[in-house]
DNA sequence: GCCAACGTTGGC
DNA sequence: GCCAACGTTGGC
């Protein structure tokens, strides 16, 4: 089973939207970066355990725990011309884009902070504290993910 | 709102 | 294949 970490910018979807949505699943549509989509492709599996991050917003952190509940299929939403996602160049026959589900699991007692995250000598190899990371999906170690649940 | 960092695009 | 221009991300 492997960890990682995917963010969100909560006025989109934040980790309140997911524990009530219909079975607490929700599908993680518009992932339009190629490294990001191989990591949902390639490695997630289900079971695998996810840090939600709340992006671009006032207190940006983690702020609980979801985990994959089904892998990797075509992300539909790029099919839709309408959809802000819309790409021209994924077909439904040759899918370029792809998406995984995921299931709520708990809300953190208290939001992780990026900024106590960047002040952990610990975390240094993690992508997310790493200068210029821009990456929306990211692997997680087991050594990272314990130890940031012991901050909590 | 600003802007640094980075990915993508497309002319050559 | 190079690289300038452009668009996006996301912290601040």
């Amino acid at each position: 089973m492997r960890y990682w970490l995917m963010k969100s910018e909560p006025s989109e979807f934040s980790i309140d939207d997911l524990e009530k949505r219909p079975h607490q699943i929700e599908h993680w549509d518009g992932v339009r970066n190629y490294q990001a989509r191989n990591m949902m492709r390639d490695e997630m599996k289900v079971g695998d355990l996810v840090f939600f991050y709340h992006s671009n917003c006032d207190t940006p952190g983690i702020v609980g725990i979801a985990k994959i509940s089904r892998e990797a299929y075509p992300d539909f939403t790029a099919f839709d011309a309408d959809n802000k996602h819309y790409d021209p160049g994924s077909k439904p026959d040759d899918p370029r884009w792809f998406m995984v589900d995921v299931q709520f699991v708990r809300k953190l007692k208290r939001t992780i902070t990026l900024s106590e995250l960047k002040d952990r000598p610990e975390l240094d190899g993690l992508a997310l504290v790493r200068r210029g990371n821009r990456l929306s999906v990211m692997p997680v170690t087991e050594a990272q993910w314990t130890y940031i649940l012991s901050l909590e």
